[in-house]
DNA sequence: AACAGTAGGACTAATTTAGTCCAGCTAGAC
DNA sequence: GTCTAGCTGGACTAAATTAGTCCTACTGTT
């Protein structure tokens, strides 16, 4: 299945509850109770996204975590770059791939790389705003598929 | 890591393959060899590919699959409802998700509906044909060796 | 009847993802 | 200064998914 993983589902869900607080400091404790998720896993999360800038840590007691930057600002794929890695849709796309069979006479390391980049594109474009703008509108969407 | 299975991938394989072979049909163990994939894992992808109708099977000696449809016919889509179900991008999604202990308090699911419907139009807008158009770059790399 | 092929269920192996545990470090409150 | 709530991050285990195999039955051509 081509899905998005728990972290970052995680990690999307703690941001936008972290959004929710304003300007003050979240510890992963509270963050993990209200969102649901589990502590020690959210904990990690978190400090992969604060790696990449999007929040910053407040040591000590009554510490937590922070947005440093507006929903406008974080998108998809800076929150996946951090939780996943780079994206790499299909196999074949993998850097140190030398043991695939169908290597040389591959027909869809093109096509492939193709594919990824419309979905770098997409992931890029979906900011974290842009997301819960739609809160209204989702439920016609669903009976789609 | 957000990415494509292995069927899809060899499913894609086979189809161009199959496309490069014109009215001709071509066993499984021929795909399988020329693709270099697993034949018996291509025998079940090739099954389910005809389930959906993009090709046909032909049975007994001299036997093996066809492609009933144009590259501009296929695309991404169904190829992934074909061996992998149905798109949910996130496991909010999951029709049977009663689970989720986030699941009153829940502020993604509808964002990550959005996402998946985003996911499921970049599928359906991508044709094999559309995809192959990049041939011409591989085609290079391949006449190298 | 022999053969070359598809159909598909049941299974195992490999890999990836999810989640836990723990020991160490940081800084605010008292 | 020292307690304490909280971040940091490595090592680990468990669960789930994906990949791949095996085997028996069926189909149609020669
Ligand atoms: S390199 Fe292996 S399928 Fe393309
Ligand atoms: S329903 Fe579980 S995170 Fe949304």
């Amino acid at each position: 299945m081509i899905k998005v993983n728990k972290k970052i589902e995680y990690g999307v869900l703690a941001l936008l509850y972290l959004n929710s607080k304003e300007d003050k400091a979240a510890s992963v404790r509270e963050m993990a109770s209200n969102c649901g998720v589990p502590e020690a896993l959210l904990s990690k999360v978190m400090q992969s996204i604060k790696n990449v800038g999007y929040v910053s840590a407040v040591y000590g007691n009554h510490g937590g975590y922070k947005l440093t930057k507006t929903l406008e600002e974080i998108n998809l794929l800076g929150i996946t770059l951090a939780l996943d890695g780079p994206i790499q849709v299909a196999d074949c796309l993998k850097p140190g791939n030398d043991t695939c069979p169908a290597k040389q006479a591959c027909t869809i390391v093109d096509p492939m790389n193709v594919l990824n980049q419309k979905i770098i594109e997409l992931f890029q474009t979906t900011s974290l705003q842009q997301l819960s703008a739609q809160k209204e509108l989702s439920v016609k969407e669903v009976t789609l598929l």
